[in-house]
DNA sequence: ACGCTAATAACGACACTGTGTATTATCGTT
DNA sequence: AACGATAATACACAGTGTCGTTATTAGCGT
């Protein structure tokens, strides 16, 4: 029913941040068995409880379900997103809204 | 309990595509009433379903979530990028040449 | 062996999904 | 006005699965 590798998402990148489930509980007002469910792909977590773990792990969707994502347009926009995510913050927002400016000009014709 | 801005991706992904409400259930072997409700956040489908929906409308889960995401810059990247990707061939090349060169010219600071 | 922390298990209430069916709203077309 | 196509809404309802509580086990260092 629920795909594992989701689960191991969510381990892997709990413990990229250092932090025990106790510690990701506690500071998401979860208990530390339902973390566990999850990463174990033995629950998956509701739209709040969802987005609740996606911003307390500071992550991306994408990098939760990267695996089981078909069409992802990680091919174009993870290239792009990869390299612009390495600069500093100034730079991130300044190419994105530039980008941003572009679509709509270019939309606009 | 469940963001509306959710929803209301699911459907601009849907309509995006050109598909009505009809056909995408028919399409995923769900029901119209389902994706009705999903799409007006009046309900928010579990793990499997999830993936079908993703997979099935042919895309990330960064364009369905970035309105929710607080820690994604590449979320933001990924929307630009679907838009991007719905210009015209010039105009793609010449906003990814331009961030290609942004990029270059942050990293050399 | 003993503590301490991390991870798993069993149990249960109840919230919500997802289908079925049927009605109503809205909009463009004729 | 009437019509067809699309979407929104309203139920009822079975079944699944979330999520908390509590208790138990596994690992690891001393």
């Amino acid at each position: 029913m629920i795909d594992k590798r989701i689960g191991r998402r969510f381990k892997q990148r709990r413990e990229e941040l250092g932090l025990t489930q106790d510690a990701l509980s506690e500071k998401l007002g979860l208990t530390t068995n339902y973390i566990s469910t999850i990463e174990r792909g033995a629950s998956f977590p509701r739209c709040e409880k969802l987005i609740l773990l996606l911003n307390g792990l500071e992550t991306s969707a994408d990098a939760i379900f990267c695996d089981v994502l078909t069409h992802s347009t990680k091919a174009k926009a993870s290239i792009l997103s990869e390299q612009i995510s390495s600069l500093p913050n100034e730079e991130q927002q300044r190419i994105l809204d530039m980008v941003e400016l572009m679509v709509k000009q270019a939309k606009s014709k």
